[in-house]
DNA sequence: CTCCGTGCAAATACTTTGCAAAGCG
DNA sequence: CGCTTTGCAAAGTATTTGCACGGAG
């Protein structure tokens, strides 16, 4: 299942489900949002195309935020912000400007390891939980 | 229980595991390597002084490796990188090289969210893993 | 005496898995 | 027919919690 993306009705749904969102959902999350339409959709099942998705390169994991995981359908490499007040994750647009790609080379040759991808994550209080602090 | 660390005796040896080594570890690695010295230590009582030291800033959660969460006492900001076929975790000093600091400011101006930390996290594979493979 | 820290075991919470049935080419 | 996907429920794993006890001040 490389590229191609004849998936079954229902991983087809489980992906839609996480691309047509921005908001890194739940495995929980994508299955409460297709269960009215799919009615004998299973948790199950979210959690395996999940996997799969993972796997193929389709959909990648944000991290574990207050136990659970979160993934995202926007497979560019981009920093997120995560609220730790109300467990928002929020993507960062033109995040690269504050990362030096030229980190692989260095770990490369300082380490000896190889860097496949990397993670920028920033932690904080969000815009709107913020407000509801100063109330 | 400010920076104050008249500890009880327990407390203090589960500080001490975390602070003598380099291996960002697990709550049941802490529990293992004391269990011998401390044979009635519980589990348990590993996560609950984990969770004290995480809410009095005296340690940090490197995030969720393979399930299990694995912390830091180090608690000066650095990347880390993350071996995705041993889970080793190795800190990346002089990583700052690689982060640009406005990027709290940039954040505030931009979302109107309060970046309080942030976490670079490199994935890949590490040296040792890399010479298995090439056997 | 009071409080904090703890052992122990039970309870949670999320995720994974075995298996038989269903779907699809 | 053979391979993939699924529902369901059970199992698994990591972590948290209730409770009563024990030790320090």
């Amino acid at each position: 299942m490389n590229v191609k993306r004849n998936f079954s009705a229902k991983r087809e749904a489980i992906y839609e489900a996480l691309a047509s969102t921005k908001s890194h959902p739940t495995a929980e999350w994508v299955y409460n949002k297709l269960k009215p339409d799919i009615p004998d959709l299973s948790l199950g099942t979210v959690y395996r195309n999940l996997t799969v998705f993972k796997e193929g390169g389709l959909v990648k994991s944000v991290g574990v935020v207050n136990g659970q995981e979160r993934f995202d359908a926007d497979m560019s490499p981009h920093p997120h912000f995560i609220c730790t007040s109300c467990c928002k994750v929020m993507d960062i647009p033109g995040g690269k400007l504050f990362f030096d790609m030229n980190a692989y080379d260095h770990i490369l040759k300082e380490y000896g390891a190889r860097v496949k991808s990397h993670s920028l994550t920033f932690y904080g209080i969000c815009h709107e939980c913020a407000e509801k602090k100063d109330e």
